[in-house]
DNA sequence: AAATATTGTTAGTCTAACCTAACAATATTA
DNA sequence: TAATATTGTTAGGTTAGACTAACAATATTT
C-alpha cells in the first residue's frame, strides 16, 4: 500500500492531478499535455507512464487517454498537499516571492518527511489562521 | 565562478568538509572515510573524486589524501550553511524531532533558493535570537 | 474517403550515480 | 625486510531518467 515513489514519478503524478481537474466532465489527460507540462519529451513521458501503469498507479490504453487509478489520485493528492503547504508557508510566513516559493516547493515536496509536514501545517494553522484550504 | 552542483556532488563536498575539521592539524581526508560517512562504495567515491578533481574543487594525488582547494572549500560551507540553517529551522521554530530534522536538512539542503535562506535566517534572527551562531 | 496533421510509441543513445570483483599501491607488523 | 593488512583504483555492470529520429495510430480537414 505504500510504495516509495521517486521525485520524477510523484512530477508525473502531480501533473496528470493537475491536467485531470481542468474540464471537470473529463478527467482524461493526454501526453503531449503531461509532456508540454512537464517540459519534457513525449517519448520519456511514455516510457514513466509504463512504470506508473506496473505500480497501478495510472491506465491507459494503447494510443488512450491516461487515467489516475483510485490509488493514484491518492499519491497524487498527497503530493499536491504537500506543494500547497510548503508553497504557503514560503509565501506567507517568510515571505518569500511568489515566483521562488513555487519553485522552491516544487523540489522540496519530495524530500520532505511526514513529520515535518505535520508540524508545517499546524504552524500554519496557529499563525495564518483560516485564510483559505489547502 | 558558480558552477551547478548536483545534490551528490554537494554531499561529497560536505562530508569531505566535515572530515577535514576533525583534527585542526591535519585537513587531509581519506577516501574511505568519506566512503564511510556517505555509506557508498569506495569506487563510487573514487568517481566522484574525479569529477570534483576536474571542478577544481578538491585535490588528490594517485592513492593520496584530499583535499578540499579554497573554492571546494568555499562551496563546502556553503552547503554546511543551508544544512545548519534549516536544521535549525525545523527544530527550534517547528518542534521537528532532531533525527527527523537532520534527515529533512540533508534533503533540503540542495533544494532550497537563495532567497528562502535569506528568508529563513531573517526569521530564525527574529524568533530564536542568539542561541548560538550558526 | 483521401490527404494531411497530430499524437503516441518504439528503438536506440546518453549521462549520472551507484554497485561488485579484482587488482595495485601503500602501510603495518611480525 | 618480508608477509600481511589496509587503502585506493580499475574494469565492467546496472538503473533511472532523460533525449532524438523514425514510425504507427488516430484525428482532422479538404
Amino acid at each position: 500500500m505504500d510504495f516509495e515513489l521517486s521525485s520524477s514519478i510523484e512530477d508525473y503524478l502531480e501533473a496528470i492531478l493537475a491536467l485531470s481537474e481542468i474540464d471537470p466532465q473529463d478527467q482524461s489527460v493526454r501526453v503531449t499535455d503531461i509532456a508540454e507540462r512537464l517540459q519534457i519529451a513525449k517519448p520519456s513521458v511514455t516510457a514513466a507512464l509504463n512504470v506508473l501503469k506496473e505500480k497501478g498507479l495510472v491506465t491507459q490504453e494503447r494510443y488512450g487517454k491516461v487515467f489516475l487509478t483510485p490509488e493514484g489520485r491518492k499519491h497524487a493528492l498527497v503530493v499536491q498537499r504537500r506543494h500547497r503547504v510548503l508553497r504557503k508557508f514560503l509565501v506567507d510566513v517568510l515571505g518569500v516571492g511568489e515566483k521562488v516559493a513555487e519553485n522552491d516547493a516544487c523540489l522540496m515536496e519530495h524530500v520532505v518527511s511526514p513529520e515535518t509536514m505535520e508540524k508545517l501545517i499546524e504552524f500554519l494553522e496557529n499563525t495564518v489562521p483560516e485564510k483559505e484550504e489547502l
